[in-house]
DNA sequence: GTCTATATCCAGATAGAC
DNA sequence: GTCTATCTGGATATAGAC
């Protein structure tokens, strides 16, 4: 029950915080959203900060299973690079919570104000995503499917390409269409 | 002098609301980066919002100005694209004050909070720069040195890619450093 | 668990002296 | 033009009744 209310303030304050920040959203603003007074609401965290800081340590656990159970897959280098690519894109492009994850996380790298905890967490789990792109596009370089270009270089635009479309989507909304997905691949691909 | 004090002022905010955004900025932050009292800095603008929107202002000013430059230019459409993201790549990489527009328009864009006046500003120039991009694409497209994609999602990625790139250069300053052009217009040239 | 009421703090903006 | 002092409002967090 508790935890279930948790989840629920959880799920209404990233949208909140992904599309406001952090201090333009007020405590109230997110009680109004769950239906709960603003006195209960501390009742279930102990400050606008936990929460928030809750939110950023969920996103890097879900993000940076995911990116290692890539790294781990049987598929071949330029077939893991797509089928990453295909599922981001489409994230984006669906799951109203990926997106505003991927922003929120932007936010707070960003932020000089973000809570310490948070940015604690920030440091060091953020470079997982870029380390396990890098090693599966160099692993493509041997094999002769991805371009021979710095391979930091290419984990860069991977990422920064996605968060680019996140911020996109954030903006635009229902209105939002990812590109297709070669577009993007002809970044990394040989040949085609 | 006057105009000359507005500018600092300007300059200092710009830094500071791209970093915390809006509201996390104090007033006060701003007045002890340009070294004035609080109480001064009234005698300049009549609120934080005003110097938020005025800022907004200013880069959309740059920004499409520069825009319709590039269209309007005599080189081909697939130089112009070269040319531009050349260009872009070096101003986030060197300019810090560009990395910061780039930044902050992306923030009022997401933002629920950004004041009226700059919310209008956004909605009437925001999308300037993606016509321009998309119509030389499409020339390219005629005269067959652009891939033949949508030209819509083609003009989206190549701002979403610089965006994205002006988020990454905001966490990591310094340490930032732009790809090669190369891997970026191989999403839209044909060849090479 | 839930609410209302409130204490406390702090930021934006103003007033008025120099 | 510039400062210090202050008013005012609003947001976080707590207290205490139910």
């Amino acid at each position: 029950m508790r935890d279930e209310r948790r989840e629920n303030i959880l799920h209404h304050a990233l949208r909140l915080f992904s599309t406001k920040g952090l201090y333009a959203t007020k405590v109230s603003d997110i009680a109004a959203e769950v239906q709960m007074s603003q006195g209960l609401l501390y009742h279930y965290f102990r400050s606008k900060e936990e929460i928030y800081t809750e939110l950023i340590r969920n996103a890097f656990e879900k993000m940076n299973t995911a990116a290692r159970g890539l790294e781990e897959s049987p598929m071949a280098p330029r077939e893991k690079i797509r089928m990453a690519l295909t599922q981001l894109l489409h994230d984006i492009e669906e799951n109203e919570d990926f997106a505003a994850t991927v922003l929120l996380n932007a936010q707070a790298g960003i932020s000089d104000v973000t809570p310490a905890e948070a940015q604690e967490i920030l440091s060091r789990e953020s470079g997982v995503p870029y380390g396990v792109i890098e090693r599966i596009i160099k692993a493509g370089q041997v094999d002769g499917t991805i371009k021979q270009a710095d391979a930091k270089a290419l984990s860069l635009v991977f990422w920064t390409t996605i968060k680019g479309l996140a911020l996109h989507k954030a903006v635009y909304g229902a209105a939002y269409k990812s590109p297709d997905v070669n577009i993007i691949t002809s970044m990394f691909f040989t040949d085609e």
